[in-house]
DNA sequence: CACCAGGCAAGTA
DNA sequence: TACTTGCATGGT
């Protein structure tokens, strides 16, 4: 009874958390990249690792002429993983931006704008089959490279819906995804700028050791 | 100098 | 199914 009433009123507490992370942050603009197919590289580059880093990194990979489909399919794994070393993991990354280049030029020949007319669900799973793209990644390149209605849940959103009640300790990637989907219902531009904000937020007020959350703009939340 | 970062796969019980 | 471990560099 009282744990029905509380979710009832889930959605509009998310509603309220945009409004304020939007008033605060402004437009941010997401994904930060050049095209979609460095959203892609990046999404897979940035897997548990902070962006300063896979900045780096994709400078690297411009400046050996390494940001395309083709030369990262046609270069030696070392070489590869020799351009993204700031990344971390370089060696599994490599192996993983190869896989991921196949897919996509069995998908739809290195076509990006031929994938956005696939369908949404049929092609998330497809991402999925591809080793070394997860839940997260996959939703990042639906979503910032491919402009799909989907919402990217990462560890910043669990350790902020934890926090502020609208998620259990225990809760799994699809529980986050599922509630706030249904808050911003097919809204691209919701999910592309919530996902941003929520990082946004968790890395100036949120992140573990900094104790800054008196100044954040959900503290009354 | 520990701890953490816009995860994921593979192995074990 | 539910945990655990390896992967690795660079910032704070």
């Amino acid at each position: 009874m009282e744990r029905k009433t509380k979710v009832r009123r889930d959605p509009e507490k998310v509603r309220k958390m945009y409004r304020l992370l939007e008033a605060h942050f402004g437009d941010l603009g997401w994904w930060p990249s050049e095209t979609p197919f460095e959203v892609i590289v990046g999404a897979i580059l940035t897997q548990n690792t902070a962006w300063v880093n896979v900045e780096k990194a994709i400078r690297v990979m411009k400046r050996e002429g390494l940001m395309t489909l083709a030369a990262i399919t046609g270069c030696a794994d070392e070489r590869l993983a020799a351009a993204i070393r700031p990344a971390g993991y370089h060696n599994v990354k490599a192996r993983r931006l190869k896989a991921v280049c196949r897919f996509l030029q069995e998908e739809c020949g290195g076509r990006l704008s031929k994938l956005k007319k696939a369908d949404t669900a049929v092609l998330r799973k497809k991402f999925l089959e591809v080793k070394g793209v997860g839940p997260e990644t996959a939703d990042s390149i639906l979503l910032y490279a491919l402009e799909k209605p989907v919402f990217v849940v990462d560890a910043y959103t669990k350790r902020i819906f934890f926090r502020h009640a609208l998620a259990d300790e225990d809760a799994v990637y699809e529980d986050l995804r599922g509630k706030v989907e249904n808050v911003f219902k097919g809204d691209t531009d919701r999910f592309n700028q919530f996902h941003a904000l929520i990082v946004e937020t968790a890395k100036n007020y949120c992140r573990k050791k900094k104790g800054l959350c008196g100044k954040c703009p959900l503290r009354r939340v």
